[in-house]
DNA sequence: GTAAAAATGAATAACAGTACCTATTTTTAA
DNA sequence: TTAAAAATAGGTACTGTTATTCATTTTTAC
């Protein structure tokens, strides 16, 4: 099963796919939901899913169709790089991982592996790379990350204590407490990694 | 021509052309560099081109291309939906964009009016969604564009006036006019601009 | 039910950016 | 060569963030 929103790109895996292993039987779907439904009719033993996809992404996808089928291989196929990412994929189960900017034949190896059950990385080494900024935004308190949407949002501390009907002082007192765990000093650090990482929480 | 550094996606792009238009000769390439290579040689009629390549991107190969052969029609592809780029890159001699998202039958649309000597847009409604803040940008001078680099790594005025050799205050006052002329006002919304549009400038 | 964690609030000092000015020197273009 | 634009620098008042430390109340979990 092959489930990706660009047709385009889709159309490309599915001729690859189709080229390279030659008894296999595909089944392509531009949507989540369009796989979903068919997923017990055609009951794949793979299922190669882009990670950012509409309503339900790869990873939303993956639990569903582990759910129904334990034994399914799932390989995530993504554009972005971030090690961020990449770890919190490795963290729920995912079987390969493998960029859309790779040549073919980095797929092909992942189908290989997957069904030999081995985990499967197009680029492990991406892991060394940087902190695990994902492991960090774990520890963070549900008002914690709330207060992190707002500052996300360039709003001063006054502004967010007004909307959630707190003292200024408070607001300050968690962006210093988030600041501690996220390991960030300076000026507008914080801010700016708000900007720059909003969409991980 | 088509040239894409996705395999994937190009593999899936030559197989649609070649499905749609029987008669056509296509010749695809994975670098800018490649497809420079060969222009001469293959000499197309039209040239499909990714916005996004290393290197050498889309727009500046078009540009390369057209001087080579001035009835060259480019169509270009891309992923990013943001007026800002597509504004940016109609003013510079394109005749069609299309999104890598789209169906197929837009490509295929595309060529048809490009070869009809029209400009062809997959969604021309997305250039009245938002302000032109390039044709803003585009009135930065070139050291106001410098600080406003500096700005984006979050550094504070005396780092920047530290590095470029001059006054706190000048960097101030640069802060100050690109604010002014970039409509922005309050705590640090430049400094989240900056950090949020830096691939633009 | 109690201990830990989270959320709330405050005081203070230092640092940084904003928003106005004014003014001089240097560069660019007509 | 001269006028306009750009870059330089300073003043001042204000707003906002950072970095500490301390303290109380509320929530959560065992």
């Amino acid at each position: 099963m092959v489930v990706d929103d660009h047709p385009i790109f889709l159309k490309g895996l599915v001729e690859i796919l189709q080229d390279e292993l030659k008894t296999a039987t595909i089944f392509a779907y531009t949507s989540s939901v369009e796989a979903l439904k068919n997923f017990t009719i055609i009951n794949p033993d793979i299922a190669i899913l882009d990670l950012d996809m509409p309503v339900i992404n790869g990873i939303k996808l993956s639990e569903n169709l582990k759910v129904i089928k334990l034994t399914l291989k799932v390989i995530i196929l993504t554009m972005h790089k971030e090690p961020d990412i990449i770890r919190s994929v490795i963290a729920k189960g995912i079987d390969g991982f493998v960029f859309k900017d790779d040549a073919v034949n980095e797929l092909t190896n992942a189908i290989k592996n997957v069904l030999a059950n081995n985990i499967y990385l197009s680029d492990p080494s991406i892991l060394n790379q940087t902190e695990d900024k994902n492991e960090i935004l774990a520890t963070l308190t549900k008002t914690e990350c709330l207060v992190l949407k707002h500052i996300a949002q360039n709003k001063t501390s006054k502004q967010i204590a007004d909307t959630l009907f707190v003292s200024i002082k408070t607001i300050e007192n968690h962006r210093n407490n988030i600041s501690k765990k996220l390991q960030l000093t300076g000026s507008n650090s914080l801010l700016t990694f708000a900007v720059k990482n909003s969409r991980f929480f």
